[in-house]
DNA sequence: ATCAACAATTGACATCATCAACTGTAGTTG
DNA sequence: CAACTACAGTTGATGATGTCAATTGTTGAT
């Protein structure tokens, strides 16, 4: 009898709740290996992007102010995992690209936050998983529903 | 073509940044109001629970530490839109419930979350939903799995 | 009467979010 | 070229959040 609250059934609350869940387990997984879950995510995105990425990228992606990414790259520069060029082209940019290092550590990051999050999705099907996943990505990323499919149909670009 | 990342089809990535745009969106929402989405979380928890309810069911609800409830607790009721009494039964508890006044303002923002949200499920099927709120309760509350089935096993009250 | 367990509270501290201001670079216009 | 605008990155201030240890008051049991 604690269920019916409207706010259990809340999307919004659901997803902060769910979020704050896999965060925490992520966050544990990752301190081992010094890392953060932010720090592991700008990790992540930088590795298996060889031309590097810029800083304005990583923010919106990750849907933060770009202030807050200086840090981040800072941090991760130190310890080698990443480096910070001038973009040749712009030098307005500064292309953030990873190491070798960063490369192996990203990878032991990425095994751990599977493992992790894989107990949380125990009574769910495969299935479920890629549903909720195609759910989310609509969710977080809006205007670029054409990801997978027609691209193009809008003409202007949403929002 | 941005796609591709690992990260971007990491669940708990996804659903923190999804958790974000909905979070940011009902922050917007409940502003004029003078509501935070933490302040209008206890306020809903509370509200249609006519007996009241101890600050630590709140924290385990929301996910929060203990202590974070009191000052969320103490601005509500400064305005009168709680009341904070101690539990005659144990007077170490003390039972957060409802005023008109805090009902009032909890339906208005009721209306304004979900207006405020709806905008965010637009290309999401109503049972696309339902699906998405059963799998979001199942990570976010594991261990009370039995909410929609078998409730009744325990003898007492949940948790 | 003493003690352990618990709810609420306080305070300290680190992290994060939000914004405004500043620097350096690029592109445009006169 | 000079002046202007626009942008990426950076810094700093400020408030909100998360995390934890310690305290107070209350309960229940010994």
């Amino acid at each position: 009898m604690h269920a019916n609250h409207p706010l259990t059934e809340d999307l919004g609350f659901l997803l902060s709740r769910a979020s704050g869940v896999l965060a925490r387990s992520a966050s544990e997984a990752l301190a081992p290996l010094g890392l953060r879950v932010r720090s592991y995510s700008v990790l992540d995105l930088v590795d298996e992007d060889g031309d590097g990425v810029t800083q304005r990228r990583l923010a919106a992606t990750m849907g933060l102010d770009p202030s807050q990414i200086v840090a981040l790259v800072d941090d991760l520069e130190k310890r080698d995992l990443v480096t910070r060029a001038p973009d040749p082209t712009d030098r307005r940019n500064k292309l953030i690209a990873i190491t070798e290092a960063g490369h192996q550590v990203c990878r032991q990051a990425r095994e751990r936050v599977a493992a992790a999050s894989d107990g949380h999705f125990e009574g769910v099907s495969p299935q479920d998983l890629d549903h909720l996943r195609y759910m989310l990505r609509r969710i977080a990323f809006p205007e670029s529903d054409l990801d997978d499919r027609e691209a193009v149909a809008l003409g202007g670009h949403g929002n």
